[in-house]
DNA sequence: CCGAATCCGCAGCGATACTG
DNA sequence: CAGTATCGCTGCGGATTCGG
């Protein structure tokens, strides 16, 4: 919480002066300008990011938006995973309402994982900003090899 | 939708057998079904992935898309960020090209931030997805507390 | 006001082993 | 094949302090 100077001092920051009472630099005005949708706790992303943060559950999505998957055959498509990071990762789609689950009964258990309507509806969405990724990638890299030039030793 | 009796594959599977030979569980064939745009190391996504995997670029995005906005100002609108965040996001973020920085050099320093056309477009395609966050934010909570309900002591 | 530097807890994730 | 349990590492991110 940034409490700031009651101080109703009209001045405003000076321009290039030799200064030394640094413990005058206060908030100028009362700055937070009105426009708050976002910006309090969380503006509903927080739910979709909780998704969207982790490593896998894109992933996942994008796979499962291609039909219905197995377990192992989930596996095979997302090649770094892990067994348990595909079960807790597939468990927190089930939990969030976007995958549903299968189970047959065979001997060698056999688990079936799609996408539920809302998931597919989430798939789609992911699926346009996959699309900005792919589109702007390499001036990503573009960038950032410059800034990486500029300034070496950062980040 | 949902198609049943998937057991067809030729060689392995017996179905409800009293069995023991819990070791001769293997893959019933080569299975990486061929597709594999995604799946691969990256699909394109990483890059993207990366600022939208954090806790805070989405925030600061969102926000400067209203305009150019100073570094209080911007610590002012996202309540939960501490300094250092805010610095660490925004170099980030430099670092991709989403956002400029512009310093004055006036005794009380002040620094802007702006998005380039590249942030634009990115606040554009980030946009698109937080609205579908709002839109299915309270299909979600319902979906985990069922979840939660029915599976307690999970996740 | 803006930012760098330091310390530190904790969640995410990988590797491995075990079960039905 | 599908899933659980346990351990250890790593990096994010919060709190705090210092400096121009």
């Amino acid at each position: 919480m940034t409490h700031l100077s009651p101080r109703n001092s009209p001045a405003r920051p000076r321009v290039l002066k030799t200064v030394t009472d640094v413990n005058s630099w206060a908030l100028p005005t009362t700055q937070t300008d009105e426009h708050g949708p976002c910006g309090d706790d969380d503006c509903g992303i927080r739910d979709v990011q909780d998704r969207l943060g982790d490593r896998w559950s894109v992933l996942v999505i994008v796979e499962l938006a291609k039909g219905t998957r197995r377990f192992g055959a989930l596996k095979a498509a997302i090649p770094g995973i892990s067994q348990r990071m595909l079960t807790v990762t597939t468990k927190r789609l089930i939990r969030d309402g976007m995958v549903e689950r299968t189970v047959y009964p065979t001997i060698p258990p056999q688990t079936d994982y799609r996408l539920t309507p809302m998931g597919e509806s989430f798939a789609r969405a992911v699926a346009d900003l996959a699309d900005w990724s792919r589109w702007h990638k390499e001036a990503v890299a573009v960038a950032r090899l410059r800034f990486d030039l500029d300034h070496p030793g950062e980040l």
